[in-house]
DNA sequence: TTGAAAGCGCTAACAG
DNA sequence: CTGTTAGCGCTTTCAA
């Protein structure tokens, strides 16, 4: 039962006293080669696994840190943990994954929890605040929170402006003339980014820009979306769609109304998540760099555990654009 | 400091002794009305959030699940996670994951540090076993795994035999004459029970099936070898991969000979992955039933941790076929 | 209906 | 180099 066996039997097996055997476990205060020989021995062929929630009660500290997270099946997200779990996993923390669903009864009940749970630490992904009365670190990833302040909260995110701007612009050198901008309203505030930066260099294009806004990331909304805006307006020759998922969506509702893509109209997806690569045709993208994002953000947040003053409290990382084939030709 | 605030506090500014404030905080035990309003507003007052760390100490147990997965990236194991831990959830339970990369190494360390934390019980949908030298119960989920025992292990997995079958059946009414197999060797066992069960099917109806083996879930293998074989034998005119993204490979290799799929080539894949649907063409697959796989795997998990005789130790969930454009016409 | 007190497994003074 | 011991915050007998 290694279950039952604790640093007490260990300490009486090999005839030392408790502290010697944590000191040996943690490698820390002085102790002779020949003690640790014996006490280790014992605790291998007890199958000793030093219990971690007295370690973490005693000192106060978990070495676990949480996560908020809307949705892991967001292939998005899904980079960004599985990034962040590696990463933490290095420095000798585990992760708590909370998926919110975008509800936000549910993701205070999870906060709660964390909170309970006495965490390290918490990554925040959702854009919501997280309302801790108390002193866990929070770092904000990918969304900004609501009511963000620049010198209050800790932030790491993908540069979207940039990214809105680089899709416009490819569209533009494609030889576009009348671009619209597929967006997700109200759901995701880097949609709203993208967005208003795709569109703001339109206009300084001179161009009116069209805008479709839908209600949430779908493809079949965005085939609808599409199919209504281009017989409405059937000069257009490039869309903007502020998400890989959309872009494909946009496609289908093209393909139904027999317009080519790239001939006709050229477009632009987001995330460059694994769809836009290996799409038929291969969708121009722009690629957010996920695992420099997990990193900065565990990294902050370790320096706010460490109890250090983090020096930069709000990091915006590059990202790049992917051409492929939807704005070829 | 809410972190500083305990249940000492909280009984000596309610006028009570800690026992009492911990058989109100878990509804225990008996205790006024007038004393629970008294002690729960200084609680609400205080943002007193019990510390689960104790508890667990104190109980010997953790509310707590390990889950060891080869990637959360991977849409399919995205899916079930995201439903194991809504699930879990609601029994109050928390998820901590461990990407284990395919890696045995790192997956040894990741367990070594889930018996650590005294999880409650471990979710393992590695393929691999799990060695615990002690009393966590552990719940296979997806791959079975390696020396799997009928009578020892628990196991919840869904049908791939089944699977393979309807995969192979699907291309066999769709008119095909000469159907070639596609899978992922030595990576995944369930590519190999598809694989399998899709050769026996062709076999039975008296085909060879040629086999094309690639050694990773990966769509350019899959599009390098498929150009291979149908070089090599022009007259197969349907295929069988085990898994979506083999499919989305193999097609990206017909496109490059410009062998029309479903017109000359038909195909399926494997997963009904998000990318399945929204392909063009859509690719016929075959549908796993995540939240069942989740939820019964959840279930027999926490009858273990109850201590209860567990009814089943190996479920197998159906599995249904998705048709679509790549076996049509 | 309530309280006192032991103890979960560990770490960290402090003492030697 | 090693041992003794208090105590982290909580639950739970036992007693009142």
């Amino acid at each position: 039962m290694p279950q039952k066996v604790n640093i007490k039997t260990i300490a009486e097996l090999s005839g030392v006293s408790v502290a010697t055997v944590s000191r040996i476990i943690n490698q820390n205060g002085r102790f002779s080669a020949e003690t640790e020989a014996r006490v280790r021995k014992v605790m291998d062929d007890l199958h000793y696994y030093p219990n971690t929630v007295a370690k973490s009660l005693r000192q106060k500290h978990s070495m676990v840190i949480g996560i908020l997270v809307p949705d892991i099946t967001n292939s998005h997200f899904s980079r960004l943990i599985l990034e962040i779990q590696n990463y933490l996993f290095t420095f000798g923390y585990s992760v708590l994954i909370c998926n919110t669903n975008e509800d936000n009864t549910l993701e205070k009940q999870h906060l709660d929890a964390l909170i309970s749970q006495r965490v390290s630490g918490i990554l925040c992904l959702t854009g919501n605040r997280c309302v801790i009365n108390g002193s866990i670190p929070v770092v904000y990833l990918d969304r900004r929170p609501q009511g963000y302040k620049d010198n209050e909260d800790c932030l790491v995110e993908s540069d979207n402006m940039t990214g809105g701007r680089l899709a416009a612009l490819s569209l533009l050198e494609a030889g576009c003339k009348n671009i619209a901008v597929l967006y997700a309203k109200d759901v995701d505030i880097n949609h709203q980014m993208r967005f208003e930066s795709a569109v703001s260099v339109l206009k300084e294009h001179g161009m009116k820009a069209d805008v479709i806004s839908i209600d949430r990331v779908s493809a079949p909304l965005a085939t609808a979306a599409v199919k209504q805006l281009v017989q409405k307006n059937p000069t257009i020759d490039g869309l903007v769609c502020t998400g890989d998922l959309l872009a494909v969506g946009a496609f289908l509702g093209l393909l139904e109304l027999g317009i080519p893509v790239p001939g006709k109209i050229k477009l632009t997806g987001y995330d460059d998540s694994p769809l836009a690569g290996v799409y038929n045709p291969s969708i121009t993208s722009i690629h957010q760099d996920a695992k420099s994002m997990s990193q900065s953000a565990v990294d902050m947040l370790l320096q706010m555990v460490g109890g250090e003053q983090v020096p930069h409290n709000h990091v915006v990382l590059p990202v790049r654009l992917i051409e492929r084939e939807t704005t070829r030709g």
